[in-house]
RNA sequence: UGGGAUGUAGCCAAGCGGUAAGGCACCAGACUUUGACUCUGGCAUUCGCAGGUUCGAACCCUGCCAUCCCAGCCA
């Protein structure tokens, strides 16, 4: 993992608690809040790499809280997924896991002394009504209740509470500045009647605070001292520093804002995302497509490249889009450090080592990983017959081809030098089958005359290979909505299909050790086990064949 | 339009008045039992544009341009 260079919310942190500072002596503390409406998707980890990463460097701690101020957007099934992601992904919370809502309590009673203090009142204007009374540019928003006299909003919003009144009836609102330029000042509203049940709350509620409102308070409430979000909330800090100045909380939390995280080709909206799902584009929330953090773990991205990739795109209030190559090459670096190798054949053609003994076999140590010693070897089986890659033989190769073509000399990985010596092919002129002749000095890949050859590739046995069941994805391309709603829809679910094949071959001792009944097979040469069918690491496959050929947007 | 932000290479991103870090990508070469990996070298005379201040400006000042966000009883 890299170590995380200073940034800009260093840099003001710095000035927060040098002596003197905001926060002189104050332990920074953090938070990480997702709203449980969805999965978590990378973008979040970039948040949480912000957040729990901050707190870290600090040497303080930061807190997991569902922001559940809403009823009717959250559900409790989302709770369990989003904390078993970030578990994975390997941040902790100890043992400060919270609700927005454990605060309602709280919030209310600050509430009514917002309004005892006058700076907040019932307001009875009907949403239309609020909506053409909102004002404009220049002109002022208006709402015939801004003087209500503070004993009346006391009554009357103790009785929204206690379900007085229909949903939209009545609202809590901020007594700011009606002329602001940003609207968010305009005295927004702090509270709103919902009859809906709360996954937590239950219907003791009938009334629930705004995120503005809700969120200073929760924060300041937990001892946050830095409240990191995303750059659309900047119009916001405002009212977040003025609830906190107008309300009786504890302490003073500083929300800093940074630019939330874009891939190219990638849809990372959650409302996008959840319809994807719930419109059936595709199969859940884990869908190898999705950038959702079990999407992405499906596809074979292990916890330490996505929290890597986190780490070095860094932070900044510039928007921007990173490459999704980068992610690709925080994964390979990964997974050429740790991940076992094994060989596959994805494109199967039929070698047929000419003199080697018919029904002979012997077996081959074959390492697990090159750059890890300590991997081991694993057995892997060789015989008269063998499946290799279709475009590891050319008929009419081009110069630099190291390959195999007729008179051409390859290594079979681990196994013997072999020379090609002829081809044979159905009646429309595709190759069916390699003919080549071993070299029995060469066992094991060896050469000990020195001699040098050029191209390596992997095999396998065609007597015992496994036949890989595997899944085909196609990419999800923009279909601009017909009706015209939402021209970007699907820009692009995945910039690399997971373009997998029939009939791919595996070597005996992987589909021993894994018995996975799906492979997902990587576009960057990497061969990995379905994470939900098995429990340990992810597997390598041997040569990156299709590395060839990158993506290229079709639309 | 009003408010809030942001512009440094194809993509991220340091830099905060002393003469453009680093990573990805890309190019060239070496090495190699994965054409991978690794290694070596190359890759912004210039920081959105135009003026100004200064011995000196990506950094300070003025004006302009471009892009993004907000204008929910969502978060």
């Amino acid at each position: 993992m890299e170590e995380a260079s200073k940034n800009f919310i260093h840099a003001f942190i710095d000035e927060d608690i040098a002596p003197g500072g905001r926060f002189a002596g104050n332990p920074v503390h953090t938070r990480f809040p997702p709203e449980p409406n969805g999965y978590l998707h990378i973008g979040h980890c970039k948040a949480m790499t912000i957040d729990f990463g901050t707190a870290e460097r600090y040497g303080g701690l930061c807190n997991l809280r569902m922001d559940d101020t809403n009823p009717v957007k959250e559900d409790e099934e989302f709770v369990d997924a989003i904390q078993a992601d970030i578990r994975w992904l390997g941040f902790s919370w100890g043992d400060r896991f919270f609700y927005g809502s454990d605060y309602f309590e709280k919030t209310y009673a600050l509430a009514v002394g917002l309004i005892q203090k006058g700076f907040a009142y019932v307001c009875q204007l009907s949403p239309e009504e609020f909506k053409e009374r909102r004002g404009d540019v220049g002109v002022p928003a208006t709402s015939p209740f801004r003087d209500r006299p503070v004993a009346e909003s006391v009554e009357l919003f103790e009785r929204m509470k206690n379900g007085a009144f229909k949903e939209g009836e009545m609202t809590l609102r901020a007594k700011i500045d009606l002329a602001s330029g940003n609207f968010n000042m305009r005295d927004p509203v702090l509270y709103r009647i919902r009859y809906a049940h709360h996954h937590r709350q239950g219907d003791k509620w009938c009334i629930y605070p705004m995120y503005d409102f809700a969120h200073p308070i929760q924060d300041a409430l937990e001892g946050i001292t830095h409240s990191l979000c995303s750059l659309e909330y900047e119009d916001h800090r405002p009212l977040y520093d003025w609830v906190i100045e107008h309300t009786d909380v504890p302490s003073t939390p500083r929300q800093i804002e940074f630019a939330r995280l874009g891939i190219n080709y990638t849809v990372m909206s959650k409302r996008k995302l959840r319809r994807l799902v719930e419109e059936g584009y595709v199969d859940g929330w884990d869908d190898p497509r999705m950038p959702t953090i079990c999407g992405l773990r499906r596809r074979g991205y292990t916890p330490a490249s996505i929290r890597n990739f986190c780490e070095r795109i860094g932070v900044a209030k510039a928007p921007s889009t990173v490459e999704f190559g980068f992610l690709e090459h925080c994964l390979r670096e990964d997974l050429n450090q740790n991940a076992r190798r094994a060989m596959a054949v994805l494109r199967p053609l039929k070698l047929t080592i000419v003199n080697y003994r018919d029904g002979g076999s012997e077996d081959f140590a074959v390492e697990n990983n090159p750059e890890d010693p300590s991997a081991g070897t694993r057995s892997v089986s060789f015989s008269r017959s063998l499946w290799i890659e279709q475009d590891d033989f050319m008929v009419d190769p081009p110069k630099k081809y190291n390959r195999l073509f007729v008179g051409g000399e390859v290594r079979l990985k681990s196994a013997y030098i072999v020379r090609c010596t002829g081809y044979q092919t159905d009646e429309d002129g595709n190759v069916t089958e390699v003919l080549a002749e071993y070299d029995p000095e060469t066992r094991g890949g060896n050469t000990p005359d020195g001699r040098k050859v050029r191209g390596t590739i992997h095999w396998v046995n065609a007597h015992d290979a496994a036949d890989a069941e595997v899944r085909l994805y196609d990419n999800l391309f923009s279909d601009p909505d017909p009706d015209g709603g939402d021209k970007d829809f699907i820009t692009c679910l995945n910039p690399y299909s997971l373009e997998v094949l029939k009939g791919c071959k595996v070597e005996q001792s992987l589909a021993l050790a894994k018995a996975p009944d799906t492979f997902q097979f990587l576009r960057l040469g990497y061969f990995t086990a379905d994470s939900r069918a098995s429990t340990s690491g992810t597997l390598v496959f041997n040569r990156s064949v299709a590395l060839k050929d990158s993506f290229k947007p079709t639309t």
